[in-house]
DNA sequence: GTTTAATTGTTAATTTTTTCACAACGTGAA
DNA sequence: TTCACGTTGTGAAAAAATTAACAATTAAAC
C-alpha cells in the first residue's frame, strides 16, 4: 500500500512548503530547477518525485501551483479532518505545541495529555490539556491518528503503550529511548543528540 | 574523506546509544542480533556498517561492548574537545539546553547566544547566554564547530551568515526555512511539522 | 581431541534510489 | 505555417544501499 519510498515522501513534504512560500509570494507557476535550487534535491530527482502524485506540468509553463499544491495535498492525505496530538506537556512540549499553534498548519494537534495535575484543565497554546487517562476516550472522540511523545524518557514506554491501546496509528517520539510496541504502528525516533552527532561527524 | 554514507553514520550514532544502554544495564558483551531487534535494522546490516569501524568482534562472543563502543566513539570523532552552540534561547532552545544538560552527551554545549539583553549574561542549565553579537570571538576562543539555530524564522537565514561569518562548520536548524549559505557548511534541517506529516502519511 | 553450534567479516546478489537522456509537447517569434 | 526553445514525463542506465550467503573461527560440550 505505502509503495511510495519514505525519502521521496520527505521531499514532497518539502516540496510543499517550498511552493506555498513561493504562492505567497505571489507566484502562479513553477519550473523543477526552481523548486531544485532551493530545496537543494536535482531537478529530475524533483520530476521523478512528483511522477507518483498524480498531476502533471506542461513542458510549456512548468508546474501551476495552484494545482501542484493541491496534487501534493491529496497524495499525502492531509485533510483538516486528521489530527494529532501531543502527549507531555513539559519544556519541549510546550514549545511544540507553540510552534504548530503559530504555524496553523493542516495537522493540527487537537488535544494534549499530561500526568500533572497542575497542568490539566488547562489551556496552553489554543490547546487544552487533558489527564493523561482520558486518552482513550478524547483521542476516539477527536479521531486523533498521530501523536507527539514529549514525556521523560522513563514514562516513554509505559505512555506509547497507552496510545496504542487507545488506537493511535503513529508516534513521533522525543524520548531518547526505542519504543517496543506493535509493528503495525508507525513510529518515527527524533532525538536532538543523535542528531547534533550527526551534524559533528558531517562538518569535517 | 566522508565516504561512509549518511545513512550508516546514523545508524552508527544509534548503535552507540543501544550499546551504551545495554552496558549500562551491566551487559559486557553483545550480538548483532541483539542490537538488531532493538534497533530495527537487521543483523546483516549491523555487520556491514560495523565493517568501516575498525574493530572487529569475534565470532565466538560477538562483540566485547567496551571495545565496540571505543571503536565506534573513535571513528565518529566524538571526542570532550569538540563543542556546540545553541542561537536564540527561546521556548525550544531553552528546551533542547535543558535536554543536554540532563543527558550529559559527549559533545556538550558550551555557549548559547541571544540578542534580547534580558537573557544574555545569564546562566541556563549551566551554559551561559552572551550576546549574539559576540558570536565570531567566543566560537573562535571555545573552539565550537557546531551550531544549534531556533531562532525565528524572519531571523534564521541572517544568523546563520553569521555562524558561518564567526567559522562554524555545520547547523543544525530548526527554523522552517532552507538556508542559504556556503555549500561547505553541512546543514541538517529538522522540521517538528513535517515530521509529524511524515507519520501522518504513513501511519495509514 | 574432536565435534558441534553459533556468529563473525566479507563477497556477491539483489533491491532500491538516483541520475541520465531524450522524445514529445506547447509557446511565441518569424 | 514553420521553427527554435525550454521543459516535462519517463524508460533505461548507473549508483547506492540492503540483504543473502557462506567460509572462517572459536568456545564449549563431549
Ligand atoms: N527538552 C528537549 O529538548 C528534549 C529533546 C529531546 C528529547 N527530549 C525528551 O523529551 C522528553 C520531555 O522533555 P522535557 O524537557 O519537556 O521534560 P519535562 O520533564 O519538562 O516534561 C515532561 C512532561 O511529561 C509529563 N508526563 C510524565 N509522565 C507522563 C505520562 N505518563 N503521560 C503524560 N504526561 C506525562 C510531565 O508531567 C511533564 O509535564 C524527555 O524524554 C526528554 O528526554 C527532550
Ligand atoms: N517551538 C518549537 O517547537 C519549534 C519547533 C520547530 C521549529 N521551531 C522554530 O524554532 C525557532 C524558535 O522557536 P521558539 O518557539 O523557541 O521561538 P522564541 O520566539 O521563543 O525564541 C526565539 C529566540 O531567539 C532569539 N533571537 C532572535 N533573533 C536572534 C538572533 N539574530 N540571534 C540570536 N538570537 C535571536 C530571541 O530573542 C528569542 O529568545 C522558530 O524559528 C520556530 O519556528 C520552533
Amino acid at each position: 500500500m505505502n509503495k511510495t519510498p519514505q525519502k521521496t515522501v520527505e521531499r514532497l513534504i518539502q516540496y510543499r512548503r517550498i511552493v506555498q512560500q513561493m504562492r505567497d509570494a505571489g507566484q502562479e507557476k513553477v519550473f523543477s530547477h526552481q523548486i531544485a535550487r532551493v530545496s537543494g534535491a536535482s531537478p529530475a530527482q524533483i520530476r521523478r518525485d512528483l511522477m507518483g502524485v498524480g498531476y502533471s506540468g506542461s513542458p510549456a509553463h512548468g508546474y501551476i501551483i495552484h494545482d501542484l499544491l493541491q496534487g501534493i495535498y491529496e497524495f499525502l492525505g492531509l485533510t483538516e479532518k486528521k489530527g494529532a496530538c501531543i502527549v507531555g506537556l513539559g519544556s519541549l512540549g510546550r514549545a511544540i505545541l507553540g510552534y504548530f499553534h503559530e504555524q496553523n498548519p493542516v495537522l493540527k494537534i487537537k488535544a494534549a495529555f499530561d500526568t500533572d495535575p497542575a497542568k490539566t484543565g488547562i489551556v496552553f497554546h489554543g490547546t487544552l490539556c487533558h489527564p493523561a487517562s482520558d486518552m482513550a476516550s478524547v483521542i476516539r472522540d477527536k479521531e486523533i491518528t498521530v501523536a507527539i511523545l514529549t514525556v521523560p524518557v522513563e514514562q516513554a514506554q509505559q505512555a506509547a503503550q497507552q496510545l496504542v491501546y487507545a488506537g493511535i496509528r503513529g508516534i513521533l517520539n522525543y524520548a531518547p529511548v526505542v519504543l517496543d510496541i506493535r509493528p503495525d504502528i508507525f513510529v518515527e525516533n527524533r532525538d536532538m543528540i543523535q542528531a547534533v552527532e550527526k551534524v559533528a561527524y558531517f562538518s569535517k
